[in-house]
DNA sequence: CACCCGTGGCT
DNA sequence: TAGCCAAGGGT
């Protein structure tokens, strides 16, 4: 099939497309997969640097099969939704293992692996190899809520349906991967959030929520929710020689599997760091410095960060291990880091001593 | 279905 | 400023 939709579509694309993204270049299924993951729920603008420094690091699914978790995990420090990396690394696996270290072209195949869901499959297949597929990412939730005046939040399950049918219609026969490319950038770049260019969008004259001058309106917003406050001790236990320990997260949740700062409950007074530091770390230190704390945002809570400098006077607490290790600044900094820890060790001047 | 999972840009 | 939300998927 191929309706005006998506020939207007394409015609807007060849001259206004964007054509010369980092991905676009020696376009293979590998490099169009890294996109993909690390454009979900993260702007091109940000992907961009990490992208081409993960290319340099992983050339191949070869390379990052081969590579230890930390690597990979340090390459996507700051970008976030760090699952997207463990789950990356392990699709590498399975595709060397189960695969044979070639992508399958197969919708069914692709989402049987670790972090590849209905729409980046067909991201893949139509980037990578060109045929037709249907994706349905943010972009195309929004063009198409308007386009045919969708009610509702897209995070239903009916409203999801409703979108999903709207995009296989106007999925082209021909053209698979410019088609999928021109409606996330007519999303991206015309049929934004806030203040869509209607003027100069190319499907505008079938757009039913412009024809009721209600553009507004779609897609529905999602339900709003307040999220809760959390408060947390961020210990720099620096030793004589300049080292700080650092403490990795469990294999999963938040930060997980990254390097972060050991912490203590809040509950404990300022005053009472130095006893909980002896007793729940088995480190002896001197009087504790408060740096000004800070409020960090979660996609579903907040985080109230009090972080205390102690000076440690003895070290035999804890030595180096698989979850535990003493470093310089400069070498806590080459591993993967939530943002705000890498913040904090980067920048300790910008929080003013009390 | 509801919740979990980061960060930064925009308004 | 504080809220909204972006090339989603897993559980």
């Amino acid at each position: 099939m191929s309706d005006r939709f998506a020939d207007q579509l394409l015609a807007w694309y060849d001259q206004h497309g964007r054509h010369n993204l980092p991905w676009h270049h020696n376009r293979n299924a590998y490099r169009v997969w890294v996109s993909e993951i690390m454009l979900q729920q993260t702007q091109v603008t940000t992907v961009i640097p990490y992208f081409k420094a993960f290319m340099a690091s992983f050339p191949d699914v070869h390379a990052l099969a081969a590579a230890p978790e930390d690597d990979v995990l340090s390459h996507w420090s700051g970008l976030g939704y760090y699952a997207r990396a463990r789950n990356l690394h392990k699709a590498a696996k399975q595709v060397v293992e189960e695969f044979g270290g070639e992508f399958p072209c197969d919708q069914e195949q692709l989402e049987s692996l670790t972090g590849i869901g209905r729409s980046t499959a067909a991201a893949i297949i139509a980037q990578a190899f060109g045929k037709r597929a249907t994706i349905l990412d943010g972009n195309v939730k929004r063009v198409l809520a308007r386009y045919h005046a969708v009610p509702g939040w897209p995070g239903q399950t009916q409203v999801l349906n409703t979108l999903w049918e709207h995009a296989e219609t106007h999925t082209p026969d021909d053209r698979a991967r410019d088609y999928t490319q021109a409606i996330m950038d007519l999303g991206a770049m015309v049929c934004t959030r806030s203040k869509p260019a209607c003027d100069s969008c190319p499907i505008s004259d079938g757009c039913a929520a412009r024809a009721h001058n209600e553009v507004k309106l779609y897609p529905g917003s999602k339900p709003k929710k307040a999220k809760p406050e959390k408060t947390t001790w961020m210990l720099i236990l620096e030793d004589g020689e300049g080292r700080i320990l650092l403490e990795r997260r469990p294999p999963s949740g938040i930060w997980g599997g990254l390097w972060s700062l050991p912490e203590l409950d809040p509950a404990y007074g300022s005053e009472e760091l130095q006893d909980a530091c002896e007793k729940e770390l088995g480190i002896t230190c001197q009087d504790p410095d408060l740096i000004s704390g800070f409020r960090h945002t979660f996609s579903h809570y907040h985080l109230h960060i009090q972080p205390a400098r102690l000076p440690v006077i003895d070290v035999s607490g804890i030595a180096d291990s698989d979850r535990h290790r003493w470093l310089h600044r400069d070498e806590a900094l080459s591993l993967g880091l939530p943002a705000p820890i890498r913040t904090l060790l980067t920048e300790p001047e910008q929080t003013a001593l009390l």
